[in-house]
DNA sequence: CATAGATGTAACAAAAATGGTTACATCAAG
DNA sequence: CTTGATGTAACCATTTTTGTTACATCTATG
């Protein structure tokens, strides 16, 4: 395992119900998702539970229950994505405080939140260029044929 | 605890060496910058053998022992830093591998390894702009008087 | 109206990452 | 040869991440 895998899963997810959507509007379920994801479908649902709040994705209920986009796979960022999992910047500040007797302890916390602050701005503005459509496409392009979903 | 705080860190011990080095050339001690960073000393010699790989940093042994900066903070970016601490990027792909028996599945690695790449890109060049003489001088801006080390 | 099949969520377990700590061999100026 | 620090291994505690079990809840449909 290395570092989160939080955004490629909610990108995954949302690719594969935008590939499904093509041909049928019906809601899919968590555990035919899992099934692609390679992993339990609670995950699955977590992860869609945020998307939801965000707004999304629909839920729904009772007898052919599952899942639909709430937006077009144009529609979507990876921005909107990261967003709506509600995720920490790559860098943190200390663990535990610096020494506030030391100038460089007292000042460099307000001086590094600028800088990764203006580095999750980056982010999010490189992420907001690409769409869940852009991925699916170019997800697609590796094999020309087969759907075997 | 958060995210991982060792940019924060490296960028701290750099920092404090910058500012002592700016009355005595004498090596600094790995204890002396603990007290600055509060935390142990094995973390900050941890993280200093890192930068001595990079050689951002000298190691001197025996009798009045420490480190000194290879070189001026001035021409040390925060790229270089991050560089040194050989860290992955903010985003992971999937803990365990997704179904080679979808389409999404068989191309969604790749495809986000290409959006990962160059986001990671963006961001090295981000951190290339602002060197360890930038940050000092920020942190310094906090507290124009004193500088009880 | 009962049922089937899914959501939504809590609770827990396993594994990994992170930060902290102790211990100690090694080195070189004095 | 002594001293004080590096360099590194080994270990522990805490947190984060992912996976899993369990179950209450909901609703189209027979």
């Amino acid at each position: 395992m290395s570092a989160n895998s939080r955004l490629t899963v909610a990108v995954h997810i949302l690719s594969w119900m935008a590939l499904v959507a093509r041909k049928r509007a019906d809601p899919v379920t968590s555990e035919r998702i899992a099934l692609s994801v390679n992993t339990n479908p609670v995950v699955i649902r977590r992860t869609l539970g945020l998307l939801h709040k965000a707004g999304l994705v629909r839920s729904h209920r009772g007898v052919n229950a599952g899942w639909t986009l709430a937006k077009s796979a144009a529609a979507i960022t990876l921005r909107d994505v990261s967003a709506a999992l509600e995720q920490e910047g790559p860098f943190g500040l200390h663990a535990s405080p610096p020494n506030p007797g030391c100038p460089v302890g007292r000042g460099i916390q307000p001086a590094l939140s600028r800088v990764y602050g203006s580095l999750d701005h980056l982010i999010q503005q490189h992420l907001a260029r690409t769409t869940i459509e852009q991925v699916l496409a170019d997800t697609l392009s590796m094999t020309p044929g087969s759907n075997g979903i």
